[in-house]
Formats: structure tokens, C-alpha cells, sequence
DNA sequence: CTATATACCTCGTGATATGATGTATTACGA
DNA sequence: TCGTAATACATCATATCACGAGGTATATAG
């Protein structure tokens, strides 16, 4: 799929990864992989920006001697899900012109 | 509307806009306007990236003075239109998980 | 003992959108 | 006629971003 509409999306299919029940790094690119395949430096760097800016926080797990770090969504990790889907609503709007117009 | 969403849909809004009819860069801001506003500055960096990828071919024609250059969309940039439909595509695949998954 | 899976991280790079700014001409109202 | 808005192009600096490459370390299975 094209990089630019993979960026629109990808913060949010974090979040989403997280919404039901806190997960880790490892665990969420395992869950993600059926419907969007991303790296392990993709997640991390996205992981990093969404805890910035207070979307998410982090908890920090010892695991059979190996560190976890726990991701837990907040309430403002939660409104962005909901502006999503609002923002898609717009899109959907666009997607429209371009199928209307693409097919005169 | 969410700078990563955008993202995905300017180029194609782009030759959407010239699909149909040759245009020139300031009349395909005034016909996007109604459904996606971009400054001219976007829009130029938009045009030269499409030029450069042969997605579209330029002609310059002199009018009142002015110089307008003309953009007429080639094969490949018909071929980027219907890409972009079958990405669409994949991409409500995803937008399905999101919604699905956030409303648990 | 070696390879694989698990689990984290950083750095550099290339791509990108956008605001600010600049250059010219035409049209129009005060 | 003076100034301002509209038309029409362009460039530069900046900030953001995804991603590959590479690194550290432990547990487990063969």
C-alpha cells in the first residue's frame, strides 16, 4: 500500500491495539500483523510520539528475565480514536470526488 | 482533517483535478477548494513531484501576460487513479478493524 | 552450542507538507 | 491615479515522519 495512506492510519491502529487491553511492544506488532504489517522501528518511533504526547502510558515489566514495557491508553488516546473516525468521515468525502470525477 | 490523512489523497486529488480537463495551478486550487483546501505552495511541490514521476506533462502558454502553465495527466497518472481505488480498498480494510475494535 | 524467538533501543536517511517570502501582471474600486 | 486584490508562478527553510540497519540481552529448542 502506498506509504502516504499507511501514515494516515497507523498511530490510530496502535492505539486501537492497546484500547481493549494494555500490550507491549513485541505483542502488538503480533496482533497488528493480520490487517497492517509494521516494523519494529516503526512501532517504537510511533510508540514514542504517542506517549509525548500523553495518548498513552508506560509501565515497565519484568518478564521471565526479559523487560516489558506495558502500554495502557488514556483518555485523550481514546478522543483520538473518536476524531479519527470523525476525520474519516471527511475522507470518506474526498474518496467520493475522486471516484465521481475519476470516472466522468 | 488529521496532516497524515491528507497525506494519502493529495496527489490523487491533484490529478483527479486535471483528469478530465488541462489545468493550471491556480484554477486547480479554486476546484479543489470545495473539497480539499491546499495552499500553493503544496500544490506546487505536488505538481513538480507528479511531473517528475511522469504522472502528468506540463505546457507553458502565454495568457493576458501571464504565464500559465498547462498540466494534461498521462497513462501513468490514470494508472495512479485506479491504484489508488484498489489501496482504497486495503485501507477500509483496516479502517473495519478500527471501528470494529474500538467499539468492544 | 547455536540458532531462533523474545524484547528492547538508536541513528541516519529520504520523503514530505507547509508557511513565509518573492516576482510580475491585470483589474477594479476609491 | 493610487492602492489593493486577484492572478500566476517559484523557492527556501523547517518540522515531521516511516523505516532500514544495526545494536543489546535473555530464554528456549534443536
Amino acid at each position: 500500500m502506498d506509504a502516504q495512506l499507511r501514515r494516515g492510519v497507523l498511530d490510530v491502529c496502535v492505539l486501537v491495539a492497546i484500547k481493549n487491553k494494555d500490550s507491549y511492544g513485541y505483542q502488538i506488532i503480533k496482533d497488528l500483523k493480520p490487517v497492517l504489517e509494521l516494523s519494529e522501528s516503526t512501532l517504537y518511533t510511533i510508540l514514542k510520539r504517542l506517549e509525548e504526547g500523553r495518548l498513552l502510558i508506560v509501565r515497565s515489566v519484568e518478564y521471565e528475565g526479559r523487560l516489558r514495557k506495558y502500554y495502557h491508553i488514556t483518555h485523550l488516546g481514546l478522543k483520538r480514536i473518536e476524531e479519527f473516525k470523525d476525520e474519516w468521515k471527511e475522507l470518506m468525502r474526498i474518496y467520493s470526488f475522486i471516484v465521481e470525477e475519476s470516472e466522468l
